[in-house]
DNA sequence: CCGCCAAACATATCTGACAGGTGCGAGCAA
DNA sequence: TTGCTCGCACCTGTCAGATATGTTTGGCGG
């Protein structure tokens, strides 16, 4: 079976996709991030078609994370963002029942190999940036610890996450780095869903600070497969606490 | 006092940016694929905005690929589209000069685990699938041996490509298989332009038959070390030759 | 030289209009 | 009655022109 998007080519392209198309070419041969484009009126004038037709097909890279656009001045091109994407996770995820746990799958493979790689070439700037993150997490650890302290538990999940989002930049790899992006507002959003009312208890607090801190020490000791293992050891760890979580969730829903 | 592009969350949405977010959330949240939106005239009644807005709003959701929308009929819910996502994998590639490696790293760990997904978990349409694939590299392979056949020779190409999506399709993960959908086209699209005039040697293409064969094996007898191991193997030895390939083709280019 | 302001520039949005593709139902033919 | 065709209502594609408002810049006065 051919792709499904041949439905269109049945058809001639519309005078927007053919300026939108003819735009990203141009974009991504020529033209360097935070560069700016043609004017609407010149580029209206260039492909012979109404300003309005120029605005669509412009409207129509905005939403491919292109351009970016502010009002009285020329749009710039702008790096690929992760939104994009992240929206179209998002959508794969509510499609499938299963989705979200086809993302928590790959999400936990590639946190395995962005450790290994961390720990292969992590510069000294990533490393403080894990760093950084697990000194917020074991602050907020012990600000939650003596007491129900709904707000220092918040922050100690908000700096995890940031914890393995500085691993996926220190692996210096930008594709990975990328998806793992995107794949953070998905995550968030079910989890503060299917987290409603339930905290984790203190021992596994301390059981993650613990986790979090031998990947941190492999990957700074350029251990590479003590990191792997630490990352592997410490997400087979919490995954069945996920999964409870979500299936909680999705019974509840 | 210099604004820096950091704040444009702080300008307030236009006008299209409501429409459009609005729009978002009702499609994500109430509306299957294939269902239709209501009419431009409509949404603009609701929103009280003009139709262009509405068009406008309409066509960043195209851009996203939420959206397919044909002449004189209502847009319609379409399944995510990889290839938005192809695009900015195009735009992180090209803007980066190693982009292109860590996209071929990343894919490379994506089919290991894949590869082992589909061994624990794959259906018989997906074993098929991958069958079919072998069945057609084989075929352009003896063509392509008894001469210079550069037509056969693509065809051997391509047969590999498809194998591995097969494979990446019978994992059963759907974020998996959308990723690597994505991914093929900035690979190919590199791969032409650095093979130029390149063939692999015969040897090669015996040798890549019998490690596909090795995957294939493995997955259809529910081996899943042994998938990730004959994957992991095959992609090791492919990786010395597409590495020299993208430096002969940097270097030329 | 610095700071302020108006004009030029650019985008945001609206109104109104017309062309052309789609789909459905009414009416005609077998 | 059944089936087919044709026309009309609906919908999107595109244009022109107009107003509102934000951005940039060059010139002018201090």
């Amino acid at each position: 079976m051919a792709r499904s998007e041949a439905d269109r080519g049945e058809y001639p392209l519309t005078a927007a996709e053919r300026v939108a198309n003819e735009l990203t070419e141009t974009i991504l041969g020529t033209l360097a991030p935070g560069a700016q484009i043609p004017s609407e009126a010149d580029i209206a004038a260039r492909f012979e078609v109404s300003r309005l037709t120029v605005r669509e097909a412009v409207k129509m890279l905005v939403g491919r994370g292109l351009l970016h656009i502010g009002r009285g001045r020329r749009a710039i091109v702008r790096e690929p963002d992760s939104s994009v994407f992240a929206a179209l996770l998002v959508a794969i995820v509510r499609n499938d029942p299963k989705g979200l746990f086809d993302l928590i799958e790959l999400r936990m493979a590639m946190e395995s190999l962005s450790s290994g790689l961390a720990a292969k070439r992590a510069s000294r700037a990533g490393v403080q940036a894990i760093d950084a993150a697990m000194r917020d997490m074991r602050k907020s650890a012990a600000e939650a610890a003596d007491g129900a302290n709904p707000e220092a538990e918040a922050r100690f999940h908000e700096s995890d996450l940031q914890f393995h989002e500085a691993v996926a930049m220190a692996s210096g790899n930008r594709v990975i780095a990328f998806i793992f992006e995107a794949m953070a507002k998905p995550l968030r959003e079910s989890f503060v869903m299917s987290r409603r009312g339930q905290t984790l208890r203190g021992a596994g607090r301390s059981e993650t600070l613990e986790a979090h801190q031998a990947v941190l020490d492999a990957i700074r000791t350029g251990n590479q497969r003590a990191a792997v293992d630490a990352m592997r050891a410490h997400l087979k760890s919490t995954e069945l606490d996920i999964r409870s979580h979500l299936a909680s969730g999705v019974a509840a829903a």
